[in-house]
RNA sequence: GCGGGAGUAGCUCAAUUGGUAGAGCGAUAGCCUUCCAAGCUGUAGGUUGCGGGUUCGAUUCCCGUCUCCCGCUCCA
């Protein structure tokens, strides 16, 4: 009888650190907030995930070409981005009620009120006042106005509020070594305008008409507020994002057809269905006309994975104002050019890490003996085979040893020699290791060796010569992308 | 940032009202072993998150600080 325990967030925690997963970035030195290290294992599923998705973009659609811009780009990007003015936020504690507020939409909803009850004079002057605050940064002028209006927190009725601060999103790093000559720049808090800036020499380079898609992987920063839930929300992160160009008007039927696509690859990848959830947008962007999330059952709940947006020709228009460069296409079909619309699909690969970690870290009851395994896709995991000599004498390291030189050319494979052999299947469960192979004295008889199945901890003897067939079968990519 | 909880070996956790810091698992070396964390022997591993205070003496009490978890808040 085999019964399976929900998994908590802190034994994921807690496995990650303890077979080589994710580590807490400079531990030994107390760590830093939210951000986190890849060891061995960590990184090799991490690169899985990668080149999975890279390959599911790029690989199999004949319309979708890579990309890798750099992390530093000029500042001027984010003006059009609109990152410098929207990341930018002005918040305020009531400290009564221990709320905290975005400084705009408090007064905003004050002024709103005072003109559902007639006043609207009074309404648009409290906006205007706030508009030319929050352009000169005027942090006190901010509170000031919170104060003379009397503008209080609706939980404790009361103004008792803290000074205004700023949080600004957006690292900020300086580039030139000399004081005196250095300029502020920022690290990228997305990797999708290193693609629009790049729109036209990857559209004229790579001769790509429109519909077309450019992809990319990179590491993203943002200096978030609060941030939390282990490698959910770091300050440090991985992104991989698809920006598909498109002719006006058409962006309704692509942004379904991205929905569609990117749902069936999770489900490729062996998510449950009943822990994804599409979360429709109510409030958009600044940039965007349509927007859902495809969200993970995590075990601190529903949480966005990957967000799907309707970009609208916001981004290459910003840039072809601020930098007055044409960010058009002509396309020869209809015989004139334009602006191209963009569905982006954006995915934290991070996200996806913990996503892959909390679907398959197992605890079993199996007749009272608990179980802990790592039910990984066999394409995704870290190692695919364990060569195990049954015991560490008569000749079978020595073949063991044969065995792995030979599959180490087509697969992960690791050699262990150590211990009993039970440790050593439990071992491998532990990091996802789909395959043991095991090498006993009837091996050395006939060439035949036993196969171990990690999920179902059934043995088949086969001959070596199968061995790396059925296994190379299994953990090809190509069994994925050909879901999808 | 606020409120609550926590931090002792790689992991899980002990340590009477303040009195020399321990166990299990894991790691490692050797022996033994024909299939699911077996056994025996040895070894390594800790300024009890860090800093200060009270005390003859602090893992224990007090203050500060860092990190993690939960809730609030925020989230392109």
């Amino acid at each position: 009888m085999i019964k399976e325990k929900e998994i908590t967030l802190k034994e994921i925690v807690s496995h990650s650190k303890e077979y080589g997963f994710i580590f807490p970035s400079s531990e030994i030195y107390d760590g830093l907030q939210a951000v986190y290290d890849y060891g061995p294992y960590g990184i090799a599923l991490k690169r899985n995930l990668q080149k999975l998705w890279w390959d599911s973009m790029i690989k199999i659609n004949q319309n979708i070409v890579g990309l890798d811009s750099a992390i530093l780009m000029n500042p001027k990007i984010w003006k059009a981005s609109g990152h410098i003015d929207s990341f930018h936020d002005f918040m305020v504690d009531n400290k009564d009620s221990k709320k905290r507020y975005r400084v705009d939409t408090l007064i905003e909803a004050f002024a709103e009120k005072i003109i559902g009850e007639g006043n609207k004079d009074k309404g648009h002057k409290i906006i205007d006042s706030m508009n030319k605050l929050l352009e000169q940064n005027d942090l006190d002028g901010l509170k000031d106005l919170l104060n003379k209006e009397n503008i209080t927190c609706e939980i404790s009725k009361t103004s008792n509020w803290t000074n205004v601060r700023a949080f600004n999103l957006m690292f900020e790093t300086k580039l030139g070594s000399t004081e005196e000559t250095s300029e502020s720049i920022y690290l990228r808090p997305e990797t999708a305008q290193g693609i629009f800036v790049n729109f036209l020499n990857v559209q004229k380079s790579a001769k790509m008409q429109i519909p077309f898609g450019i992809a990319q992987i990179g590491k993203a920063f943002r200096n978030e507020i609060v941030a939390r839930q282990f490698i959910f929300r770091m300050r440090e992160f991985e992104q991989m994002e698809m920006q598909f160009f498109i002719t006006p008007g058409t962006e309704k039927d692509w942004f379904e057809h991205w929905k569609d696509t990117r749902i069936k690859w999770h489900k490729a990848i062996g998510i449950q269905e009943d822990r994804l959830a599409i979360h429709q947008h109510e409030q958009l962007a600044h940039y965007a006309d349509n927007a859902v999330d495809i969200e993970y059952k995590f075990p601190f709940g529903f949480r966005e994975l990957e967000g799907i947006h309707s970009r609208t020709d916001f981004d290459l228009k910003s840039h072809e104002e601020l930098s007055k460069k044409k960010q058009k296409f002509f396309d020869t079909k209809l015989n004139k050019s334009y602006i191209p619309y963009v569905i982006e699909t954006s995915i934290g690969c991070d996200r996806l890490f913990l996503t892959i970690l909390s679907e398959s870290l197992t605890k079993q009851n199996i007749d009272d003996k608990e179980r802990t395994l790592l039910k990984i896709t066999p394409e995704l995991s870290p190692i695919k085979a364990a060569i195990l000599p049954l015991i560490k004498k008569d000749g079978l390291p020595e073949m063991a040893q044969k065995i792995y030189d030979d599959f180490k050319f087509d697969f992960e494979t690791v050699l262990d020699t150590n211990q009993s052999i039970g440790k050593r299947y439990t071992k491998q469960d532990l990091i996802g290791t789909p395959f043991c192979i095991t090498i006993d004295h009837q091996s050395l008889e006939d060439d035949t060796i036993t196969i171990r199945y990690r999920d179902s901890m059934e043995q088949k003897r086969i001959k070596i010569d199968e061995t790396k067939g059925i296994i190379n079968e299994n953990i090809l990519m190509k069994n994925i992308l050909m879901k999808l």
